[in-house]
DNA sequence: GCATTCCCTACTAAATTGATAGGGTTAATA
DNA sequence: TATTAACCCTATCAATTTAGTAGGGAATGC
């Protein structure tokens, strides 16, 4: 199951992104306009500024706004920033590689040869989807 | 993440298909042979006869065995038994489709859109893998 | 009749998730 | 320079899920 982190997250990028005017969009406004409980959209979108794809101002007129243009906003960074790792497993992850404690060769492992095509197909998806594509409102 | 309850699940699938010998397999066996706590295992096996994956026999030389061919146990069933829907979130499962309590438009949904490939893309795995494939050792 | 093996229910410790609370810091502007 | 609007940060917490344990019951084969 997606955690509500990430949908929120997610929602909340979709919102920047659409907002585009140049002023910071601020927390306050996206939670209203998305239902999100305001103090933990607060703690998804300092997550995002962290890992850099939000930008942020304080005080007065305030708010986050995106580091760079939507189209080069990728779901696989967006997705680890707030999914974690997005193999199944640690022995099929690119980013997160663990070995299995049990399981004496991976190459014999079924749940290996499984969760490496899955992890494939997912990468796919997400290396071939930007904010924009999740922005944009026809097609 | 995957569970490790699936993951268990699917190590013993793969170790009864290829035991194959017609004698049905014991949960000790397995979980000696795969490291799997063997009362945990046992309620897995018992999840995978109720759903009609395994069939059981008891007592003496009883034991697990698959219901049907290797190649024709198809990973979406098995992956639904154990671990769930395949959807991440529940407005584009197949199986346990559940509007969201928010979003008023699904189709202007960034969430609902780019999961619904994910879901597409992990569906098209799982429907071309079987437990043959998984069990084979060559390739 | 006795060992073996699956069957079933109940319980529990640890981790994760989805928040909430409460205040601190910075910036604009009157 | 005082005020207010906004982000920043840490701590805490209840609910849920996960991973596993305990203990015995029921069927089967010899």
């Amino acid at each position: 199951m997606l955690s509500k982190k990430t949908k929120y997250g997610l929602k909340a990028l979709t919102y920047i992104a659409r907002s585009e005017g140049d002023m910071p969009v601020q927390v306050a406004v996206i939670a209203k306009s998305e239902q999100i409980p305001q103090k933990f959209l607060e703690s998804i979108l300092l997550t995002l500024r962290k890992s850099g794809i939000l930008g942020s101002k304080k005080g007065k007129h305030g708010g986050y706004y995106l580091r760079h243009e939507p189209s080069e906003i990728k779901m696989t960074d967006v997705m680890r920033v707030l999914e974690g790792p997005i193999a199944m497993v640690p022995c099929v992850s690119l980013n997160y590689y663990e070995k299995c404690d049990d399981c004496p060769d991976e190459h014999l492992c079924s749940v290996n040869k499984l969760m490496l095509q899955v992890r494939d197909s997912t990468l796919k998806v997400f290396r071939n989807t930007t904010l924009a594509d999740l922005s944009s409102t026809n097609e």
